[in-house]
DNA sequence: CACCGTTACGGTATCCGTAAGGATT
DNA sequence: AATCCTTACGGATACCGTAACGGTG
């Protein structure tokens, strides 16, 4: 049994038994890849793959078992890989964070500013998407911290902690009739045409629940992935947008009147998300922490250690 | 980095930092070890040895968390292996128990009988030793399971579960003074001189506590580390035995007599321990199963699993 | 002097890549 | 026809064991 072999099979079950794809993957060829698969099956006695013909078709029970064990074993070892950087160079490497638009645009680029300055060697990667996305990216290994503000708390092998508390904002076009009237309300509002966040995105369900709650029935004329967007069209006289109160600039958005809407739906939390049992370097605790300063890396630890049930911020 | 190195590396550190011991007790060459070591220790950029001239004489601090590191992946390694062989022949393999006196020389033959009966291919081995030692061989790996009655819960790497209570009995030769006066008392007792186990054993702090609680002060003229040795003691009418209850046999023991002393002691519980993260074959949870009925494999499963709060039989 | 780790060296086995074969979609 | 896994084969590499060397208690 060898580690080359363990992370073979691995690669061989993510790239959907494409023992092909593996191989370029892993920039080797497929005959190292098939052979050594073979040797590890007959050592161990259990044949994982199901075979149609000279084909990968399936993985069969006992492989599910096997394939599990050499997941925790290969990202054990990419562990001990990091562990070796960062007693080595602790002030250089990468960090990836997978995140949404909001995020990356609104909230993350001060945080960022201050990490670069402290981390002039650490490389960012921004993987972007919607939070579905992004918890996978982190569950797959892909990237080392996810931060949104919803769906990211299903999968069990992901751990996540409450960062800070938002609420929103409406926008509008200068001159609109609700800027007279304040403060503004959810019949108010549902009055206009809407324009807000998909459905998979930034707590649009509470939006939704806020609305239903008092029988309303708000006329959402367009819904998009970003604010920009939202903003763009809100420009364009197509409604009234329901944004995160931190995506509305006065400054950058002179064109547009924002009214607060706090005390219209029920804030929403947004969490960092990061994978059990990998191993995070100090300055991935930096950056959580530059981020939302109540997670401090001992607090961080304890909480992937899960002596910590959940807390509020 | 090699499979093949990390074991090489716990080798080295289980052995007390002796190259030389761990080639012995790998069947390999010490040069070999010292290159492949050198090697991983380049590959990672840590040195994990401290080396004075051309001895090992400790342990760096970065070292210390590579060498956890390595151990998690070497017993993952076990563990699937394990997972194969469970595979391919679930009937087959070596049930490896550490064990004190008591347990294996009164409670265990029934079971070990059954289990035996159930599992002919398995091979039994049992590791005897008192409740410290029987707890370190599990921790180690050098046994799968650990039957005793104390000190096996301090181990936050074992995870321990209850199997049945016990309590004493007091054993006299015929015609003692003892065996007129029914029930027996605390105080009669302290009358004699008294026969029972080590302080590192069984429970023997319970005796001890019972006797103090109402301020008496027996006199112990003899401890041992096995039944036996007490039951002999009392035949040459040393003193009095207390005795855990089923070491007692009428039948074989026919020249003593038991006096049930039961309501003069807290009860002990009996534990099963387990090493959390050391996959257990169908068997092991088979024999567990034997022997404690309540601990089905779906329990212990839970257990290991951490959700499980400790319970009560 | 005995013990221990490192270096040097040679043989062997393993692993990898190329090329060709057979099966499936 | 294209894709994909397997088998076969050759070369390079890495690993391991023996032998010799250099420190250390």
């Amino acid at each position: 049994m060898t580690l080359q072999q363990l992370r073979y099979l691995c690669e061989v079950a993510k790239q959907g038994l494409n023992i092909s794809a593996a191989a370029a993957a892993l920039h080797t060829s497929q005959p190292g890849i098939s052979k050594q698969i073979r040797i590890l099956e007959d050592e161990l006695g259990v044949t994982v793959f199901v075979r149609s013909g000279k084909r990968l078709v399936g993985i069969t029970a006992e492989g599910k078992a096997v394939l599990a064990a050499a997941e925790r074993m290969v990202h054990e070892a990419d562990n001990l890989r990091s562990l070796g950087k960062e007693l080595r160079t602790p002030d250089e490497g990468i960090l990836t964070i997978a995140t949404t638009h909001t995020q990356a645009r609104y909230v993350l680029p001060p945080v960022v500013r201050k990490f670069s300055d402290r981390y002039p060697a650490v490389k960012l990667i921004l993987h972007q998407g919607n939070p579905e996305q992004v918890a996978d990216a982190v569950a797959s290994g892909n990237a080392d911290l996810a931060i949104a503000t919803e769906a990211v708390a299903a999968n069990p092998a992901l751990l996540t902690l409450p960062c800070y508390q938002w609420n929103r904002c409406a926008v509008v076009p200068p001159g609109h009739p609700l800027l007279g009237q304040a403060p503004l309300t959810l019949q108010a509002l549902s009055q206009y045409p809407l324009v807000t966040y998909d459905f998979s995105f930034t707590g649009r369900a509470k939006v939704n629940e806020a609305f239903a709650a008092l029988g309303l029935n708000p006329n959402v004329v367009l819904t998009a992935l970003d604010s920009d967007v939202i903003k763009t069209y809100v420009e364009l006289g197509l409604g009234v947008g329901v944004l995160a109160s931190m995506a509305y600039d006065p400054a950058r958005d002179a064109n547009l009147r924002a009214i607060d809407a706090s005390h219209l739906f029920q804030p929403s939390v947004t969490r960092v998300a990061l994978r059990r049992g990998h191993y995070l370097r100090a300055f991935h605790y930096h950056f959580i922490e530059l981020f939302a300063p109540q997670l401090t890396q001992s607090v961080v630890q304890s909480a992937l250690l899960g002596d910590a049930p959940d807390f509020v911020i």
